[in-house]
DNA sequence: CAGTGAGCGAGCTTCCGCTTGACTT
């Protein structure tokens, strides 16, 4: 038997799907991410020493560099298939440098899992890129820099256990900023007034928008009713009918974080769980025999391209399905975010005849309906746009002039497979109000008017809502921080670290990540810029264009970097919390400490007084006859409360009791 | 997804980004 060629992937479903694509002639194993990595336990970088990096082999990884040497052996050729990006070039080339010396080594490059574009890269190998690389560790070290110098600054001003870095540490800041603009928010009451009109039989609302030619601007009841008891006496009349045609276009297929943000706002999925059904749907499905079959395309990806053989088969599906002029003359094409990699494509379905309808049976419910998301979006996105003739009336009743409109669907196009409508709980008294808008009867200008009804309503202005799953992945995605892998991760973080709480699936600072975030933001406001990241993805850019050195980027980020830490080491003074409670054994107050499993009271005279107790919540234990009082707890899964009486009483809960 | 835990301050924690299992005492 001739050698075989052996090929690395990073994703083992990938090496699967490859290796039936190249036959029996390549061994196609995978990387699984990174091998290799600064050391966890210490900084691992030389700053002194133009930023050298010391790399180690992870733990726990060991067992895959063994098995690729022994694998590589016998081969002839070693074909280098990890994802065309910053990332799965630096990890080829280590494991290249490691495992692979003195072989022959190539690099191939496919964006797409379909044979043409596989065969055709390694008909073209290339050499490695090591500007690329050269980025990868700038990207690399920097983030270890600040991380593994801010998060020891933080154990040593706040709390032990605790974290910063160049993501995390601003999506933080998002978070508290916005929880200071609900609490600081003064709602403001204003009124508006809707007329019930009648033309014929059939009645309509218009609402009232001018008052002799300036906005309507109703503060106050007195206001609204002195104005409804004068427009009462006036007639209304149409003044002006306006039609438009207007196009809405369909969504591009799902990208990571677009996907997120559906799966939270349409099924109520968090960020992780749609990453872990995704993940199911990738690796495939035993259907009925025919072993596992991978129904969509890889689940980590910032590009919304198609692969020209899915959009072909999409195409004749939909002339063949909804008919022609549901079928776009061209293919629709969609635009790609900037600093994007591009090394995947769109998350879609890999086969558009396996409906969701026809799998059903073969799904779990959760699976089934992320399944609906990514099948129809990706139908609909290659789809016409829906037509809609919009009717804009307007009516005058002496100075007074109401606005009335309506939508009406000329042709349906892409909402034949997939509505756009968000679900979220907010909009739902909007969308009620739009389809009552909807229904006109017809208007001619100079018609007059039955008044039925003058409706005034009282409103008041209101807070932004809280970030969500799905809104804070958006703002992070649109600021460019984190990457498809990281963004369900820095979710997690953020929670683990007790500096926000997701409630009901949205997220709410707690005092810690207030402090936490003000000390940052004070000390360090370079870093917790959010525009921080994307001026580093520039330069990282510049040192893959070859026009800047990675070690330039590193001191010039560094030098004030190190000046700013080592002003906050001298200036921040020990963040100690003291509380009205008094200590029990020699009176004086108590404050409140960190330890590993979170917070509670201690004698401000520690060391000297060794008195400590648990911060209770002022909340009863609603365990009968217990009286105890409910505390606070960690656990390696997260936060809960308990009874102050454990471990004679065993009552826990999630949250706080009524 | 439900269930999570008792002494805490001593040496320890930590970053972002890539990818899935889950060994043993």
């Amino acid at each position: 038997m001739p050698a075989k060629d052996l090929v690395i992937v990073e994703s083992p479903t990938k090496a699967k799907t490859i290796g039936k694509i190249l036959g029996d002639k390549f061994t196609v194993l995978s990387t699984m991410g990174h091998i290799i990595d600064l050391p966890a336990k210490k900084l691992g970088v030389d700053v002194e020493d133009g930023f050298k990096p010391s790399y180690v082999v992870l733990a726990g990884r060991k067992k895959v560099l063994t098995d690729l040497k022994k694998e590589s052996k016998e081969k002839k050729t070693i074909y280098v298939a990890t994802d065309p990006d910053r990332e799965g070039e630096a990890i080829g080339w280590q494991i290249k440098d490691t495992a692979f010396k003195g072989k022959k080594v190539v690099r191939v490059e496919f964006h797409e899992i379909t044979p043409a574009a596989v065969e055709n890269a390694f008909k073209h190998p290339r050499e490695f890129d090591m500007k690329m690389i050269e980025a990868q560790a700038g990207r690399r070290i920097l983030d270890r820099l600040v991380g593994y110098f801010l998060s020891p600054l933080l154990w040593k001003k706040i709390a032990r256990g605790l974290s910063a870095g160049r993501v995390q540490s601003v999506a933080l800041r998002l978070i508290v900023e916005r929880e200071r603009q609900i609490t600081n928010f003064i709602p403001k009451e204003y009124w508006d007034i809707e007329a019930e009109l009648k033309k014929g039989d059939s009645i309509f609302t218009a609402k009232l928008n001018k008052i002799a030619d300036k906005d309507a601007d109703i503060k106050s009841k007195a206001d609204a009713d002195n104005l409804v008891a004068d427009i009462s006496k006036k007639q209304f009349k149409v003044s002006e009918v306006k039609k438009s045609q207007k196009n809405r276009y369909p969504s591009a297929p799902f990208i990571t974080s677009t996907m997120q943000q559906e799966a939270f706002n349409k099924l109520r999925f968090n960020a992780a769980k749609t990453m872990m059904i995704a993940q199911q749907l990738y690796e495939g499905i035993d259907i009925g025999g025919a072993g596992q079959i991978g129904l969509i395309t890889y689940m980590r990806t910032d590009s919304p391209r198609v692969a020209p053989e899915a959009i072909k088969e999409v195409r004749s599906f939909i002339s063949k399905e909804f008919g022609k002029e549901y079928l776009p003359d061209e293919p629709n094409v969609y635009k790609v975010k900037k600093h994007a990699q591009e090394a995947h494509e769109a998350i879609r379905p890999t086969f558009i005849s396996k409906s969701p309808e026809g799998l059903k049976d073969h799904l779990t419910p959760e699976q089934y309906k992320l399944y609906c998301l990514i099948y129809n979006r990706f139908m609909a996105s290659q789809m016409t746009p829906a037509k809609n003739e919009v009717t804009s009336v307007t009516i005058t009743a002496d100075k007074y002039k109401f606005n009335a409109s309506g939508t009406r669907v000329v042709f349906d196009g892409f909402t034949r497979a997939y509505s756009d409508i968000n679900a979220e709980e907010e909009d739902i008294e909007a969308k009620e109000k739009e389809q009552k808008e909807k229904m006109l009867p017809i208007l001619n200008e100079g018609d007059i008017l039955g008044l039925e009804k003058l409706l005034p309503s009282q409103h008041f202005t209101k807070p932004p809502p809280r970030f969500s799953d799905s809104s804070l992945v958006k703002a992070l995605e649109e600021a460019g921080i984190g990457r498809p892998s990281t963004y369900a991760p820095i979710l997690q973080t953020l929670i683990m670290r007790n500096y926000v709480r997701r409630i009901k699936g949205y997220f709410s600072a707690t005092e810690l990540g207030m402090t936490v975030s003000d000390m940052l933001v004070e000390y360090f406001p370079k870093i917790m810029d959010i525009k921080f990241t994307a001026l580093m993805e520039e330069e990282l850019d510049e040192i893959e264009e070859g026009n800047l050195e990675r070690n330039k980027v590193l001191t010039d980020f560094y030098a004030p970097f190190k000046e700013s830490l080592d002003y906050a080491q001298a200036n921040i003074k020990k963040e100690v919390v003291t509380t009205d409670q008094i200590c029990e054994k020699c009176n004086k107050p108590m404050v409140i400490k960190w330890g590993r499993k979170g917070k509670f009271l201690s004698c401000s005279d520690y060391p000297v007084c060794k008195f400590a107790k648990s911060i209770t919540s002022g909340v009863k234990c609603p365990q009968e006859g217990c009286g105890g009082e409910l505390v606070e707890r960690r656990s390696k899964r997260g936060f809960f409360y308990g009874c102050s009486n454990y471990p004679k009483c065993t009552f826990t809960s999630r949250t706080l009791p009524e």
